[in-house]
DNA sequence: AAGTTAGTATTACTCTGGTAGTTCTTGGCT
DNA sequence: AGCCAAGAACTACCAGAGTAATACTAACTT
């Protein structure tokens, strides 16, 4: 079950979206929403290291970081996680929720609907 | 912006389904998912009314907590606030997560596409 | 009145996340 | 060959969450 927290969290993104990257790139990569020290991007991916969250290679003198966890993976869980911990896996609660504060534009809601009738059919067979 | 670690949130949940509670009720209610020493449940709630989460009044010798912030309020918080870290607030792919995960029943769905059609009429007035 | 006990107050310790300075190392350039 | 700079390694520090033992206090019981 992997729970990352904030920067963590952060740092995992940049990963997936580069598929790698150095120090450097994601340092930069949070510049604009977090500036940070250089050496604070580099310790924190060394102790996401230890967690087995990711993993590195080296390059000349650089360390290319990868991710080793699925996005996938990780947003379930943490989905699913808070889900029970504040509705006790009320899951329409939880999307009432949702809709109330980020405010949904209709095609959204349309797809949403979409998706539902989906999963309705597959229940029903 | 209130987010709420693990322990806090539970103890704010008996308070909020009992009302008010001493933390002997406190203690009982979370026996059974995580026993605690008495003395743990008293320091959070003291660390917690530090935090305005709580207050107390006494009544003898003991002190009867109640809930400071509403539980409407926190869970809106915590869960827009996740949606946007792990999904920029796509609500779609975050409903789409927890759907899958949880496995919902037709009826839960059949009651989220209710909610969906009302948020539809209600936008398109 | 004195002792037991239920409850608060105080103190302390560990772990994790976050933040970063300082030092060491080495690859590349002149 | 020797210097310079980029980057890794090491060390350190703080805050908050969680956990609990110990010390103190006052209420009830006999």
């Amino acid at each position: 079950m992997h729970k990352l927290a904030n920067l963590q969290l952060a740092i995992m993104q940049t990963l997936w979206r580069r598929g790698q990257a150095t120090v450097a790139e994601v340092q930069e990569d949070l510049r604009a929403e977090r500036p940070l020290a250089y050496t604070t991007v580099s310790t924190m991916l060394s102790k996401m290291e230890r967690k087995k969250l990711v993993a590195h290679r080296r390059q000349g003198r650089t360390f290319v970081y990868r991710p080793l966890v699925e996005q996938q993976h990780v947003s379930r869980s943490m989905v699913v996680d808070l889900a029970t911990r504040l509705f006790a896996g009320n899951v329409t609660e939880m999307v009432s929720h949702l809709l109330d504060e980020c405010d949904v534009q209709p095609d959204e809601l349309a797809r949403l609907k979409a998706m539902i009738d989906e999963r309705e059919r597959e229940r029903g067979r």
